[in-house]
DNA sequence: GCAAATATACGAAATGATTCGTAGTTTCCA
DNA sequence: TGGAAACTACGAATCATTTCGTATATTTGC
């Protein structure tokens, strides 16, 4: 299950999953209803289906279930980011951090973390 | 046709033709060739689609078909990073940034670059 | 005890992407 | 001039994702 990569729905899914777990497709529904309209039965079968395919572990509570992620945020994103850094940026990475730089807003204070990792990383090489 | 997100077979082609333009089928086919196993019919019909999406322009030269992107190669990339980020960083440049500089290796020339764009952006802020 | 609320299971439709076979057209040259 | 080569057009199959209706079971409160 390692470099699983999500569909969008998937992933806004797990996403709620990794902040808090485990949870009932009713909970996770509800919070999926914050942002958009979607019914009950679609987050319930796009549910069991990521248990089909082993990215969800569920347990039985009651009438209920409880699901729990398989799949972990760190990798998930580094798979899903290795992907689209391949697919759209020829796999460099640099390329993407400039794009990154030269398009969004970015504060005063991320800059300076940004930068804090940057010297972290030219001392070690 | 802006923030048009090209599907990754979409974008497999538009980046051959970013590089130069005009290509006829069979240039393009040949190039995709040299990484993976395509069909030239295949090639052809996501090309015609395309062209029918309004994404690629086609002018007849003979008995074949010279293709032009009609979209840009920065504003897809940003249309793609845009979507990226809202899906998977939930809109967190920052993240990004870090969770790549975390993830790749990047060179000190490279490193140097980045720096060099965080501190126009500073100055500049 | 029964209706409403809360669940699950399942099937099926809609959509979009991808792939490819086949048929048809045009060109060209031996 | 006729057949091979180089094209295009088109339809159809397949696959994954997403969405939702319907049937069914369980619980709970009045």
């Amino acid at each position: 299950m390692k470099n699983y990569r999500p569909t969008a729905s998937e992933l806004e899914i797990l996403q709620i999953l990794w902040k808090n777990n485990p949870l009932t497709v009713k909970e996770i529904n509800d919070e999926l209803n914050i942002q958009k309209d979607t019914g009950y039965t679609t987050t319930l079968k796009l549910m069991q289906i990521m248990h089909t395919k082993g990215i969800l572990l569920r347990e039985r509570e009651g009438k209920k279930h409880l699901y729990y992620p398989l799949i972990q945020e760190e990798e998930t994103h580094k798979a899903l980011l290795d992907q689209f850094l391949d697919n759209t940026f020829k796999g460099s990475a640099q390329k993407l951090i400039m794009k990154i730089l030269g398009n969004y807003e970015t504060s005063e204070e991320e800059l300076i973390e940004i930068r804090k990792l940057i010297d972290k990383k030219k001392n070690n090489s």
